[in-house]
Parts: C-alpha cells; sequence; structure tokens
DNA sequence: AATTCGGTCAACCGCAGTTGC
DNA sequence: GGCAACTGCGGTTGACCGAAT
C-alpha cells in the first residue's frame, strides 16, 4: 500500500549538501529554471532525491534570500502573522520577503517562543498564560453560553468555521469534529481579532462583524506596549475589521 | 583540557493537496 | 471518477557549535 518513494533512495546521497553539489544545483537552476523537481537530480547530475534539491533550493540557495538576522519588525510582523495564521509557515513566509518558511519556523521555536513566554503570552494562544484555564476553553457549549451572555456586551471575536484546518488559531483540540462545516459561529470574548475565515457570507445576522472595541489595535490585543506599529485600524495594509484569508495567500 | 549541556538550523520524513492521464 | 505521479507543507531529527562546568 502506499505509494513508490519519491526516488531510489538506495543511490542518494544524504545529509549535508558539499560546495559542489550546491554549484551544480545552481547552475542546472541558472540555466533550465525551477521545477520538474523529480528529474532534476538526473539531468543536473545529482545524487540527490528531487525533494532534497527543492529544499536546498527555496531554503538556501535561491538569490532573492535575505540572510542574517531577524530585525524587530520581522519579529513583531511574525508575531501578529502567528497569531492569524496559526503554524502557516508558507503564508507567513509570503509576508516576509526573502525569508523562508523553514528559516521561520525554525526562529519560532527558537527566539520567539521564549520572547513571548519572557512576556507572559503563550506562544500557541497569544493568551497571557496566567489566564484562568475556564476562560480559554472553546466548546460549543461554552460558546452558546458565551453567546448568549455577550450578546449585550456586542464584543469579542465570531469565528466560522468551514474546515479543520480554520481551527488551528484558536485550538483545534478543544473542537467537536462534527461541527466543521456547520457555518455554526464561535464567539470568543476576549480573543478580538474580528477574523472571519470562510468565503463571504451575507446572511446569518449572528455572523455580522461584531463591533471593534475603539481604540485597541492588534499589538495591544496580543499584550504588546503600545509602538511604532501601534495601528489600531490598519494591519498590513489590511482593515483589521474584516481579515479576508484568501487575501494572504502567497507563491 | 575534557566533558556535558543547551541552542541553533539544515535537512529529512510523512502526509495532504494538486495535476494529468 | 479513479489512479498514480508529483509538489508543497509542517513536524521532527540530528549534527554542529559555543558556553558552562
Amino acid at each position: 500500500m502506499g505509494r513508490s518513494p519519491c526516488c531510489e533512495k538506495a543511490h542518494t546521497n544524504k545529509g549535508a549538501w558539499t560546495k559542489e553539489e550546491d554549484d551544480r544545483l545552481v547552475a542546472y537552476i541558472k540555466a533550465h529554471g525551477e521545477g520538474c523537481w523529480r528529474s532534476l537530480p538526473k539531468a543536473a547530475g545529482l545524487l540527490r532525491c528531487g525533494k532534497s534539491c527543492r529544499l536546498r533550493w527555496i531554503n538556501y540557495l535561491r538569490p532573492d534570500l535575505k540572510r542574517g538576522n531577524f530585525t524587530e519588525e520581522e519579529d513583531e510582523l511574525i508575531i501578529k502573522l502567528h497569531s492569524l495564521l496559526g503554524n502557516k509557515w508558507s503564508l507567513i513566509a509570503g509576508r516576509l520577503p526573502g525569508r523562508t518558511d523553514n528559516e521561520i519556523k525554525n526562529y519560532w521555536n527558537t527566539h520567539i517562543r521564549r520572547k513571548l513566554l519572557s512576556r507572559g503570552i503563550d506562544p500557541v494562544t497569544h493568551r497571557p498564560i496566567n489566564e484562568h484555564a475556564s476562560n480559554i476553553t472553546i466548546s460549543f457549549e461554552a460558546a452558546a453560553a458565551a453567546a448568549a451572555a455577550t450578546a449585550r456586551e456586542d464584543k469579542g471575536a465570531v469565528f466560522r468555521l468551514e474546515e479543520p484546518k480554520a481551527a488551528a488559531a484558536i485550538g483545534r483540540d478543544q473542537m467537536n469534529p462534527g461541527d466543521w462545516g456547520q457555518g455554526k459561529a464561535l464567539k470568543c470574548p476576549d480573543l478580538n481579532l474580528d477574523l472571519c475565515i470562510s468565503p463571504p457570507c451575507p446572511e446569518e445576522p449572528l455572523m455580522e462583524p461584531v463591533k471593534r472595541e475603539a481604540g485597541v489595535c492588534f499589538s495591544c490585543s496580543l499584550g504588546l506596549p503600545k509602538s511604532a506599529d501601534c495601528k489600531c485600524s490598519n494591519f498590513l495594509g489590511l482593515r483589521t475589521a474584516m481579515l479576508d484569508f484568501r487575501s494572504l495567500e502567497m507563491k
């Protein structure tokens, strides 16, 4: 069962790339362009599998890569994007020119996680760590109760769950798979992202974006002090009132 | 000087999605 | 519509290196 391996593993090199292999790969891609990764190794005279060549090119050899340390601005941008997209590293990388998904993923795991923890923010949920557990539980029972309780308060984020991955950023383990695609709305009272992940859907009054708390920008909602990047009405050139997930598609 | 430990990051693996027949 | 080939993504691993002991 299963598909055949992507390459004949018995006859391929593994591990670190040599200078000569790099040179061969770069020369071949410069001459013939990217693509056809499966046939590339043979054509380029490399004893590597296509996936390995692709990875090496994308993560290390591409001429438009920006090497070196991440700037403070890049840090904050990654944090913001992660809070919106979860571990969608390729989407995040698409918003950071010259950075790769692998690089950002590594950087997140080694630097930013610690940075957020030192700020007292949970790197997974982007919420304060010492917040009471009951406040961060997302369940449909709780959502229904919260919806009723917050109907008058008129604040909090509304999520439309069209597919499982959409829930990544808010903790999929705490959600009921049977509810995917039901168009149910979740109220998460203190996760104030106003993020709607779905095709535009004019019906259902419940889905109408709730009013944003006046004067609270995205940075502030993440627990960051007001700073130069405090953009209460604008984020990444997008109105924060409604972020269309599709607009973040890259590559 | 030798050893241990922890951090970093390049590379691998397995799976899901896409495409073409 | 079904299948196989191929590509891309995210999680994980392990080699390497510097700091600490």
